[in-house]
DNA sequence: GGAAGAAGTGAACGGTGTTCACTAATTGAA
DNA sequence: TTCAATTAGTGAACACCGTTCACTTCTTCC
């Protein structure tokens, strides 16, 4: 039991790997095409050239399959932004980049980013406080996050960031709106042509590098009317 | 054919919208509670103890039925900004309630809110170019944005706002920063609370207030140094 | 009163995820 | 090598889904 999770070289295990990644370069294939609405057991069975009822002996439901395509686009999401923090551009041109390079990994597989962040939990009960710091810290999400606290405590550090601010906070504040840039990409792609007049369009990447410049700016130290700083209460 | 829309009295057609109101309350009843995964027509004909094919005599498909929803969500959404924008107060605080308003607006009803911004089109074809202006403006979605380009120009000429950003590019920033603080808040509510230590934890009230001061914030004419400017290229 | 039309229904079609008894193949030990 | 034990794979079924359609029943209007 303690050797479970190494690399069993046995054929059948082999076989094994085998047929389990064919059913997941399948999903992988046909939900970067058409998302989850396109994909179906059966289908992904008739893809594969197995009844659908193999599936479950790989998988055991859908959902769980979908995790796994989910979980492994985060791991790339992470690393695209580990990647671009490490660089030794300059401080503004480093934090521009991770904002690019998350956005731009993000809307290069619509489908993924917007069902890795598609579950409502209800908000009812207790349940919101469950949600343990640990959990979160372990999961790619969580480190693409510290990434960007990392980056907000740099800033500050060499004094271009408002040294006032909590590094968690403004960190979800950039998160936040690196979000929003990416989804609003992918449900809305005519929108940062459809302005009124030619003279007000501009393309995606245009409209990426103005928002990471706004986001940029937003956390510079504070300009010479003091009241207007957002403040935590 | 004139008068189609002027509402008809006759006691039939009065009939004919009672059903039809019944149909949506019990969808919205049950959409709020639990999402697109809980409502299927089956359910809805029980809930309203009619046969599942009366539904198609009052809306031509579940789409149809889950977007009339996610309109009347959308007007709600439009008239809370609208009526936030038109405010006495002064300038920033305007601003920030707006913000907040929309914001709130969105996480009370998490279901609606995400639905309407879940279809993720393909960017393959020229499909995109065709999403035209016309279309867009007279939309709820478009008013919104409207009122946002409208409290960018009002900082612009009261001299709040850098005068360099286009109104236009400037307004999808901040819708964009929006939608990322709202989508978040609804699929991570635990996100504003799960910072490592309790020094760190504030609640979502006070986030979406944080947030609203950076956007402010980065707005706002420019700190001494100048190279820090987001320009469009 | 009777024709025309709208409202409402039950049964069906093709689709979905999932389960389960079953067979066929593979493995490991005697 | 043989044989039991395990695993891989299957087809049929279940319970659900959105949707359609022939059909009945009720309402409206001439």
């Amino acid at each position: 039991m303690d050797t479970d999770n190494l690399p069993e070289e046995s054929p059948a295990e082999r076989r094994r790997q085998r047929v389990r990644s064919s059913i997941l370069d399948a999903a992988e294939r046909v939900f970067s095409k058409e998302g989850e609405a396109g994909l179906s057991i059966r289908r992904l069975a008739d893809e594969i050239d197995y009844s659908p009822a193999a599936i479950y002996k790989y998988f055991g439901s859908k959902d769980e399959l979908l995790d796994e395509l989910k979980e492994s686009f985060f791991e790339r999401l992470m690393s695209t932004i580990d990647k671009a923090s490490l660089t030794a551009l300059p401080f503004e041109a480093r934090v521009r980049q991770c904002f690019a390079r998350y956005v731009e990994t993000a809307i290069e597989r619509p489908h993924h980013y917007a069902a890795a962040f598609s579950s409502v939990p209800d908000t009812s009960a207790a349940h919101v406080a469950d949600i343990c710091w640990e959990e979160f810290e372990t999961s790619h999400k969580g480190q693409a996050f510290m990434v960007v606290v990392g980056l907000v405590r740099e800033g500050q550090e060499i004094g271009v960031f408002d040294a006032s601010f909590d590094p968690f906070v403004a960190a979800k504040s950039l998160w936040a709106s690196m979000h929003g840039v990416a989804l609003l990409l992918i449900h809305l792609p005519g929108f940062p042509v459809i302005l009124p007049t030619p003279d007000h369009r501009i393309n995606t990447a245009a409209f990426i590098q103005f928002h990471a410049g706004l986001l940029f700016r937003s956390l510079c130290v504070a300009p010479s009317s003091p009241e207007l700083s957002g403040q935590i209460s």
